[in-house]
DNA sequence: CCTACCGATCGGTAGG
DNA sequence: CCTACCGATCGGTAGG
């Protein structure tokens, strides 16, 4: 019974979480209120308390979602033993599969993450901060192998980054034969121009 | 009398749409209060209401001055004699100089024009998407003329334009070596993915 | 999960 | 350019 009861309430605290991105994407975090959010789930505005602490906990959680989802891939990918060139396309092609099936996530945790409170505020810093070390390192080892033209590997990391997480037609495309084209154009456009001729 | 009066209301109205720009861009438009700007100018709230009509205006005047720039400098371009891929060059090379000598404007313009209000949001989106297809077009061009790779135009553009603007280091880098290298190093690897070899 | 409600803050106005 | 102030809306709580 207080089993089933967990179950019922951790479901329901996710759906408010997915609405809760959903609507933090379309109008962003401040502009976003707690009773837009109430009416998108179906309740009162009061009784969303019953599942959350407060507005900035819906935050961190669609945050922190996303930033261990990527630190995991980039375990996973570090780990391998793929060339340098091999792990780019890798994390590229990640990135832009997070942005067809967890968009709305993926667009506040990029966009909105400034509005975090303080101890989260900075963890989150400091996770994007490895994040992109670990990225550029993966492009000093290609550069160093040759596998990879002479460029300045940090800024490499933030046009990937920003190429893929600025297209808003991600989630228009959940047709996945329109999704592959645009895998294929990005990873042409990109990685051509980062492979040594 | 009259003159001098009107100049000097108008310059202060700039400083203030510049002062908005600042603020807008550290903490987003709708959590930036008019009483935060107030104290940045260095009046009180209401004192404002004597140069501007509203909160949104000052958003117009954001949105709508970045936008002309990015027009007129299109204009410019389309009418000029050089090769599609040196149009392209031009395009990025002035975005470049956008973000170095107008970040708190391009940043706010590109981040926050969705809290406009209804006529100018959807004139605003409408020039957006025109200058857009401007740039595919020229891209188009390229790929015609066999100076670019057979890629898809409109991702391109997409590509290029948030690789620029979601550089955050642009405006550390008012130190014009600095910005030198990072233009360089933008113009290789996004030019270089480009270029038919 | 709802009704009822609170204190804080917001954009903006009146009047000088 | 300021003081004084308004109505609206916000995130959140009490109590059932």
């Amino acid at each position: 019974m207080a089993r089933i009861k967990i179950e019922k309430n951790s479901s329901r605290k996710e759906v408010i979480v997915s609405k809760a991105a959903a609507l933090f994407r379309e109008k962003g975090f401040k502009a976003a209120s707690m009773r837009d959010l109430a009416e998108s789930v179906g309740v009162e505005a009061a009784s969303l308390y019953n599942h959350i602490k407060s507005k900035t906990e819906l935050l961190h959680e669609i945050c922190f979602g996303v930033a261990n989802r990527f630190m995991h891939k980039m375990d996973e990918v570090e780990s391998g033993s793929n060339s340098a060139i091999e792990k780019v396309e890798q994390l590229i092609r990640f990135h832009i599969d997070e942005m067809v099936n967890h968009y709305e996530e993926v667009y506040v945790s990029d966009r909105e993450w400034k509005h975090l409170a303080d101890p989260y505020l900075s963890n989150f810093q400091t996770q994007r901060r490895m994040y992109r070390k670990r990225f550029a390192a993966i492009i000093e080892d290609g550069i160093r192998n040759k596998e990879i033209k002479k460029i300045d590997a940090p800024t490499a990391v933030l046009i990937l980054l920003h190429a893929i997480g600025g297209i808003e037609s991600w989630h228009r495309s959940t047709q996945k034969i329109n999704a592959s084209n645009l895998t294929d154009n990005m990873i042409t456009i990109l990685v051509g121009g980062l492979e040594l001729k």
